[in-house]
DNA sequence: TCGCCTCCTGAAACCACGTTGCAAAAAGAC
DNA sequence: GTCTTTTTGCAACGTGGTTTCAGGAGGCGA
């Protein structure tokens, strides 16, 4: 499930220190391999990669720094309709929106970049006089290559 | 946060019959109270309300039946962004799908049906030869109430 | 109507994911 | 280097959901 790589490594560390957050050896890990992670990784999966830089990394220190990073809306938290497990999945809010599809057989998630859904938001600002702030869109099928 | 009442109530319960599935009495609870829910319930609310009627119906039930829904795909679940918590919520799904509007600041949620919407489902289903089966969008931002 | 097989239920224990409280450690401004 | 403030690691906790298993009920066929 390849990610397109659209934004410039280090960036999620600049914003952190733009806003004054102070940066730690602990966040500079979780930062750059979220940065240069080709999926969509959870907290488990961070956690292992963070534990081969530094195996003293604690699974909380992870939590709090994906918190602070959802609170300051640099990244956008999905499940992907639960295919594979409970847990959250994350990626870098992009400045494009896209929606996400989960193959319920092989588990595969693509995105797919759409006007038609630039235009969905703006007919939901306008209709609905409701202000839009964050999105999440997944949709769960197959995918070309299970349909044979 | 009123959830319009487009189906025949009784529905779910047909629906499970005719697919050879046994019919008890707390799943007829269950399934009653879900068909004429006015808002989005989660398994709690479930629990509580199927309480009033049977207090000895089990939390492991509620779960145990909302799963079946789902594996039938009588119902649709959503976590309407954790906005109130980390579960999920639960609504029949509707003939013509829509989306969720969550307000982040007084927590209503509104529904909107779009033919944008399909038009976009139709887009990614001939671009990408992604078969589409299940579908869930969630929006957060502020209701025109919130906004002033 | 009864009997029987099967599926379903309640109870308790369990599991995964995420959070909280607190003392020790590290950032970073001076 | 010193000082203040923020962050970390650890352990304990909370919540939402699942598993296991013995007993109970559904509903078919006679």
């Amino acid at each position: 499930m390849p990610m397109p790589q659209t934004e410039a490594p280090g960036r999620l560390q600049a914003e952190l220190l733009a806003r004054g957050v102070r940066m730690t050896r602990q966040r500079r890990i979780i930062l750059g391999l979220m940065e240069t992670a080709d999926q969509h990784l959870d907290a488990g999966m961070i956690l292992r990669k963070a534990r081969k830089l530094d195996p003293s990394i604690n699974r909380v220190t992870v939590y709090r720094t994906l918190r602070l990073l959802k609170r300051h809306g640099l990244v956008d938290e999905l499940d992907l309709l639960h295919l594979r497990g409970d847990g959250h999945y994350y990626e870098r809010h992009p400045q494009r929106e896209h929606l996400h599809m989960a193959c319920l057989r092989c588990g595969k998630v693509m995105e797919f970049e759409s006007s038609l859904f630039e235009r969905l938001k703006g007919q939901v600002e306008r209709d609905c006089g409701f202000h839009i702030v964050v999105t999440r869109v997944e949709m769960g099928g197959y995918c070309a290559d299970c349909r044979r």
